[in-house]
DNA sequence: GCAATTCCGACAGAAATGGTCGTATACTGA
DNA sequence: TCAGTATACGACCATTTCTGTCGGAATTGC
């Protein structure tokens, strides 16, 4: 259904809220947990693999938790998604490197593949920093230019 | 995973497959189950689908079978997978009209909503003619087109 | 040593997905 | 009219994926 799993949620979520909080040196899973009302055990896991996919930094111990591993505004929602649900595609044949059991008879990936692409695009476009800014004029003109966008995008396709 | 299911693949190959044999009154679901070798029965439940969502029209009986209800350029891969798979949000939250368990406390589906709509867009602005068509120059100009429209995405977002 | 915390694997319940079966219904042509 | 072909539809099951939990080990600060 073309959606992000929860995790994928809870890991952006979370991140965000790291970013909202620069001035603490570390945050524990528990206290992003408690900040959504989402499973601490859950988000541990989540942050846990975000380190190791190298997006954060963790201490152990006592006073540790997570920190961003760089600036918010050079973490791409994109990277997010695919250290958390690993890599994607739109199309569910060209999984991972067996391609399509249907061979060359499956003759609709190929389109597919570009919007799958384009999707990438606008999801690496984003970062976390976006996600902390919603002042209304701004996502104003975002939009307009967005609409721009998707207008050439349909001429094209 | 940000992936179509396989009955959604299904959909856009059997319309695909319809849209190439516009001679024939009609196919049966078995034909084109044949062509790509998907289960028949399965395929046969999708195209009950998309005739009760108005993309094809049906006849039973004898050299009965599946038609396109309206030519390929106007049905949008959009409707396909819509109709198969319902509508789809990229956040997990913001489904259906409950909306977000977490309530104020989920504060990313507000830009996730215009990626949302942003990937509503490229596929509603590829048609089944688009999935038809895949000579190679054409398709080589289009892709320039398509990264330049990343591109400005990526400024604008 | 103790408490807080990350780290890690296993596992269980729930939900979605992919696919099958059986049957009823509709249409066609001989 | 009747047999054959095809859609229509609901129930069902197997498998996978997703979500969340549990238990324990390692790390660090006090």
């Amino acid at each position: 259904m073309l959606k992000l799993t929860k995790k994928a949620d809870y890991g952006l979520m979370a991140l965000k809220y790291l970013a909202e909080h620069p001035e603490t040196v570390a945050l524990s899973a528990k206290d992003v947990a408690d900040a959504y009302g989402i499973p601490a055990q859950l988000l541990a896991k989540i942050l846990q693999q975000l380190t190791k996919s190298g997006l954060l930094r963790s201490t152990a111990g006592m006073n540790g938790g997570y920190a961003l591993a760089r600036e918010a505004r050079s973490i791409s929602a994109y990277e997010v998604i695919l250290s958390i649900d690993g890599p994607f595609f739109i199309t569910s044949c060209s999984k991972g490197k067996t391609g399509c059991e249907l061979g060359s008879s499956c003759t609709i990936k190929e389109p597919l593949a570009r919007v799958n692409e384009t999707i990438a695009g606008v999801l690496k476009s984003i970062s976390i920093q976006d996600l902390t800014e919603h002042e209304q004029p701004a996502a104003q003109a975002r939009e307009d230019r967005v609409r721009e966008a998707q207008a050439l995008v349909a001429l094209t396709l």
